[in-house]
DNA sequence: GAATAGATTGTCT
DNA sequence: GACAATCTATTCT
């Protein structure tokens, strides 16, 4: 076959193989709404390094300006947290103690300044690539469990801050390949969030979504029990 | 296993 | 000048 014109006018998507993109709409929602969806879907970053990609298996919705755990509490609106008051759809990336950033999604409508945060990845594929950038000769579910660790095995920074999930070099993707389920309601655990404890009684609220089971998981759903 | 401290800097009061 | 949507190593129990 000589049909070759229109795959060399097809310029090559490294993404495809992996999955598709989410329509607009899926990010026009409240956080609370776009949390649990999230889980499941494949967080990827094509650098010249190469194509690093991760279920996601962990996340925190942050509802402003009701929600005092959120940058956006109480109307806040600054230089750094501008993003939060765009559409849904585009990342928001912050530094945090001197030495991490974490990455949101942003979510619904312009002008209401809600987000979620990506606390943990399950590797699925340029796991060596994440193993470098991480340094330590960490287990592969442990690259990107945390926030922080999951920001740095995807060399995700400040270069990312605003920019569309849907068709830039960070993307989300509804998985393509049928090993990855969609999560089912009973295998989505809710708890309250990780490290908001001066939010008082926003603190104690189960905005935090976990697949049940995850190795990657950054920190253990259910308190120990006591015994 | 649990608690604590140190690293390190952007952001906001 | 205080502190943060964290991580890691170390030091207790």
């Amino acid at each position: 076959m000589s049909r070759t014109a229109s795959n060399r006018a097809a310029p090559r998507d490294p993404f495809a193989v992996l999955g598709r993109p989410l329509p607009p709409d899926f990010y026009r929602r409240s956080s609370l709404q776009v949390a649990p969806d999230l889980l499941g879907l494949l967080l990827c970053h094509d650098t010249v390094d190469g194509l690093v990609a991760g279920r996601i298996v962990e996340v925190e919705a942050y509802k402003g300006p009701a929600d005092l755990a959120a940058h956006s509490a109480r109307g806040r609106r600054t230089a750094r947290n501008e993003v939060m008051y765009a559409a849904g759809g585009c990342a928001y990336v912050y530094f945090i103690y001197g030495m991490h950033f974490c990455m949101n999604v942003v979510t619904a409508v312009p002008g209401a300044p809600e987000a979620v945060l990506l606390r943990a990845l399950e590797p699925v594929a340029g796991e060596d690539l994440m193993r470098e950038r991480r340094g330590a000769r960490a287990a592969t579910a442990a690259l990107a469990r945390g926030p922080g660790n999951l920001t740095r095995a995807l060399a995700i920074d400040r270069r990312q801050n605003g920019i569309d999930l849907a068709t830039s070099e960070l993307r989300i993707l509804r998985p393509a390949d049928d090993s990855f389920p969609r999560p089912a309601p009973r295998d989505i655990v809710r708890s309250p969030r990780i490290g908001v404890d001066y939010a008082g009684a926003w603190a104690k609220r189960r905005w935090r979504f976990s697949l049940r089971g995850s190795a990657s998981v950054s920190v253990p759903p259910r308190a120990r029990p006591a015994r």
